[in-house]
DNA sequence: TGTACATCAGTGAACGCGCGTTCACTGATGTAC
DNA sequence: TGTACATCAGTGAACGCGCGTTCACTGATGTAC
């Protein structure tokens, strides 16, 4: 038990505070929504004065804020472990899995899905800190391409629409930071395909599906082999 | 002025009210969002208090989805007029002009964008006679399909993956009741296309844009042509 | 055309709630010598 | 190893707000004869 070098049991004990108040937020987004989510709710549910609450965070919008980082990153980390699983040749495979593992992710954790990719909580503005973590989904889907691309498998788009000057430039910035070494037609198109992919998911997950489809799995499975003949995969 | 049949004094001022409650309450939604509209605020700026507002609409959620209704009949509108403009052969140009007039609509309207398209009200439960409506702008695109078959321009795929027979099912179901006329495969290629219009829009909106794409427009313009290309237009 | 009655809009008070945040405080835990 | 002081967690009261909905009521407008 004491094999650490002394992390001291005040902090020890603050950090797990902190994931209490964090679960417990979590709990109340999936009953109100998180424009209602309330401190005063929170300590409640702890046991504990609603003033307690600003040891931990400043203020509620920090409270969201942990909770925005929270959730980009337990999807990232859902959509890399399902690609880790995988051998690095099967593109197709690591495709669907990243789909699969997203849309799991999302029905298992509606309201946390919403936080991030549904409409932007009133007042609420996003710090800086919440690019990185948001990023991770995508790049999933560009590790794929690269894979696709440096074994010759995957390659630029040669039904020939390319971008415009104006649009190519932007594309290419955003290629040169972050997905090096994927052609921007690709990288444009793997941009789309990360937006089917999540906006099926929101069509599902926000209603838009009622009464129109019942098997959603297998009518968004089938949409994300459509989208991988398309990328190539 | 007293042409029409005596519509009854009492009844047009009460339609102007019902306007006039609704107007101030999607002025409302743009400063505190959905889930926090208050009747008691849009009473205030009526100047008016707060119970008689009861005679206009039965609860707050009756409020709401009047908001909804119209926002999706907005968007409708913007949809069908803007293809309603052109040529019934360019189908191209057709399918671009509903893209941007959702897009722009969207953009003029981003809080009841939010309202239909985005995450769902906590405690809301949104009434059948939303579907109607709601179906407007995907039929647009769907009759954009249809003059297409019809012409001999347009047809189902031929790439190759047909959907497994669960989801053929459905997408059958679908196209009886909804777009006749359009073989299954298009039509589940069409619905892609409508997803990737309005997770296109979602993302601009929701801010996933945000420090990676500047010129929007253009972008949007290039994503939707390379839709254009796939679906045959 | 005039009167009697019914319908309806809007009032104001009340019920029973909720919220975020600040502040001075007590008492327990940790640190330095 | 023991003591003195500093740090920190949590309390409880308060400030100044907000909300949806109900109800008995007044007074104006519309309708039928």
């Amino acid at each position: 038990m004491t094999e650490r070098p002394a992390v001291s049991i005040r902090s020890r004990v603050r950090a797990e505070m902190i994931e209490s108040i964090k679960t417990i937020a979590r709990a109340q987004l999936a009953e109100v929504g998180a424009a209602n989510l309330s401190l005063r709710a929170v300590a409640r549910e702890l046991g504990v004065v609603s003033s307690a609450l600003y040891r931990y965070f400043a203020s509620r919008d920090d409270l969201l804020t942990a909770l925005i980082i929270d959730a980009y990153d337990a999807l990232g980390e859902a959509a890399e472990s399902a690609d880790a699983r995988l051998d690095r040749a099967e593109l197709r495979g690591r495709w669907l899995a990243i789909c699969h593992a997203v849309r799991d992710w999302a029905l298992a954790h509606p309201h946390e899905y919403a936080l991030i990719y549904g409409s932007p909580v009133p007042g609420y503005r996003a710090p800086t800190d919440t690019v990185g973590p948001a990023q991770r989904g995508v790049l999933a889907l560009g590790s794929i391409l690269r894979d696709g691309v440096a074994a010759g498998r995957v390659s630029e788009p040669t039904d020939g629409r390319r971008p415009p000057a104006a649009v190519g430039a932007e594309l290419t910035r955003v290629r040169d930071l972050a997905f090096p070494g994927i052609p921007v037609g690709l990288m444009a198109r793997g941009i789309a395909a990360w937006i089917q992919v999540l906006g099926t998911v929101s069509f599902e997950l926000f209603g838009q599906f009622n009464n129109v489809f019942a098997d959603r799995a297998a009518h968004f499975d089938y949409q994300m082999n459509v989208v991988a003949d398309r990328l190539g995969l």
